[in-house]
DNA sequence: CTGCCACTTCAAGCCGACTTGAGGTCAAGA
DNA sequence: TCTTGACCTCAAGTCGGCTTGAAGTGGCAG
């Protein structure tokens, strides 16, 4: 399939796909004149390419991780990064919970709501001088 | 508290306070002398600006969310932002699973798994040709 | 009173992930 | 055959969120 496919199929822009391409992140089989041609299984490598984005990856890192023989990640490396996001998972349900919340709630301000400055100190607990995840 | 004792206790670095300072995300209560003094109620809103970057929002948004006459962001709004939310925590919890997988997986590459494969679809269930969130 | 040095300002730089623009190529339809 | 226009390359630009560097200032220990 050409490009276009698969930027029509995955929703992904051409020129992303060339810039992937360039970054090793996905490879292209061929070409017909200029035209790079895909093989259909890049389909499933940008879902996991962005599935990845999507967790806060860089692509460097992705593409580490889907390196065939790959720098073998050591598994403590791996948990970490799942732990990472476990932390990054919990902060993002407080605060969809929190915009919930918003939604229904008359107080003036939203730090004036006793509801939404629970939600907050709850955010806050374990990181006491830490604040939240920085840098990642 | 001087500019340094809430970088301390907040764990951000001065810099980004005075960057933030000038994004209109926090207030410094006067000075003494050249230097910043702060409110101690600061560290609270740095909790929540933590927050919502962690969360996906951008400096400008969480200022918008912020401010106390605020531009009273509609109902809609609220809800819509928490919805993309709650889709990225699904994507992230799936790769949360993906990783704890392949920390105990053997298959040579995560790739050639096929628990691996199939959390990859289960990923992009719902999502035929649209593929994961662009944009956000 | 003096000197130190943690603070200040302002502009510029950096990183990551793309996007855009100019100028070139070539497979395919009329 | 000729034209068309979707593709190509490469460099530069953009955006968000800071960080860094040079040059200045002033509170406070000695």
């Amino acid at each position: 399939m050409e490009i276009s496919d698969v930027a029509k199929q995955s929703g992904i822009p051409a020129s992303t796909l060339r810039y992937y391409e360039e970054r090793g992140l996905i490879r292209s089989t061929g070409r017909r004149g200029l035209r790079r041609l895909f093989d259909t299984d890049v389909l499933e490598r940008l879902g996991l390419i962005s599935l990845g984005r999507a967790a806060g990856f860089k692509l460097d890192e992705i593409a580490a991780m889907m390196s065939p023989d790959g720098p073998r990640i050591e598994r403590a490396a791996l948990i970490a990064k799942a732990d990472e996001l476990d932390k990054k998972i919990r902060q993002m349900t407080i605060m969809r919970d929190g915009l919930h919340h918003a939604a229904k709630c008359r107080a003036p301000s939203h730090m004036e709501c006793p509801t939404f400055r629970r939600i907050l100190r709850a955010a806050m607990k374990g990181n006491p001088g830490g604040m939240i995840a920085r840098k990642g």
